[in-house]
DNA sequence: GATGCAAACTTGACATTGTCAAGTTTTCGC
DNA sequence: GCGAAAACTTGACAATGTCAAGTTTGCATC
């Protein structure tokens, strides 16, 4: 029970399981079906039982992952009830930490998995209700004056994205090492929102 | 002389241009060396003359992404030297139409193709070049009171990580139907820029 | 409880691909 | 002209995604 009991039991999980142990391990490059199915303990065709084809898989471990980082924002949230003017900060640090804890995963979570929407709808749902989520903390944030009023889908894009530019570009290795040098990654985080705040945060 | 004389000539750069061109027609999945090699009109183990392996090549196609990326860049800034008023929004709107002329070769170019800086350093060089680029670009724009003045590598890091972030999260359809059907990539750009200034810009 | 069927899994095969080792051709300095 | 380095070809191998055919298994129905 700790796992699960393969020979029938709930393959499907233990495939996305394995394909995040993997993907932890080893990177995307490392990735393959055949490995999946080895690290969980059947046939190399077995996973085609449970998902059309490679881009299946990796959409449901995307899928897996949104899912987390929503729980994991939602903690925040709920810490944060009656001090909005730490959410903001504290939710960026959360969606960092998260794609810095499993660098691969998040890069799959972002690279177009996609290609044709309707292909994957469990996946579409997932980064849509993401998104819902973090629409509700930037009107938090609008609400108690930290944020500039003005339309909250708008808003939490341009914030959505400085946010994730900046975890993106240091995790492909784009910040130079002159910048890395004298600031930390919360640090540059802070003062990038900084750039969009109306007060000062910390 | 139009494109190169294989058999001698250099096949090097004819195996860049035919890994873009695949790249652009058949995505960053058609990409192989094999492919790419018959592109060029040589055998499938010719490139292994001039590229240690995949990733050297794809390191090359990066490095003349970035080569040519500081060149149109170049020019968005030497037709704005008495204007800067629209420096910033050009320069990222240049950036942006880059990225969604050739969406897959962008995203090989932020994709680490490193995993060891000193491999290819042609492409350190080459990304760090284009880095001080948006850094003078920044210093201009808080020279004249568009950007609060502030250590200009962190104040591009802070830009760049916006613009980059919402250049990615739309190449990789993140951005959510409702704000699509509502805004242009134009128009997020410039709203999501304006939160960054200290005059309106249009 | 036996029967039969659909779902879950295995086996075997094939094409594509990255990579290497060994040979062959070409170029060019001397 | 000669010989060696560079540029390329050929052939091979292992890993991989995928499919077609079989086999097992659980389960609903009689």
């Amino acid at each position: 029970m700790t796992t699960s009991n393969y020979h029938h039991g709930d393959l499907k999980n233990a495939l996305i399981k394995a394909g995040v142990k993997i993907l932890a391990k080893e990177g995307v490059g490392g990735l393959s079906l055949r490995k999946v199915a080895k690290q969980a303990g059947v046939s190399h065709a077995a996973p085609y039982s449970h998902f059309a084809d490679k881009q299946a898989l990796i959409a449901a471990i995307s899928t897996e992952g949104f899912k987390q980082l929503y729980i994991q924002i939602e903690e925040i949230r709920a810490a944060h009830r009656n001090r909005p003017e730490a959410l903001l900060v504290e939710t960026a640090w959360a969606y960092m930490q998260f794609a810095f804890n499993e660098p691969d995963r998040f890069k799959l979570m972002f690279s177009s998995v996609l290609e044709k929407e309707k292909e994957y709808p469990d996946f579409v749902e997932s980064s849509k209700k993401n998104f819902e989520q973090i629409v509700e903390v930037i009107e938090a944030c609008q609400s108690v004056g930290i944020l500039r009023s003005g339309p909250s889908d708008l808003t939490t894009v341009s914030v959505w994205s400085m946010v994730h530019g900046l975890v993106m570009l240091a995790l492909e290795g784009q910040i130079p090492h002159a910048v890395l040098d004298q600031y930390n990654l919360k640090e540059m985080l802070v003062f990038t929102l900084n750039q969009l705040t109306m007060v000062e945060l910390s």
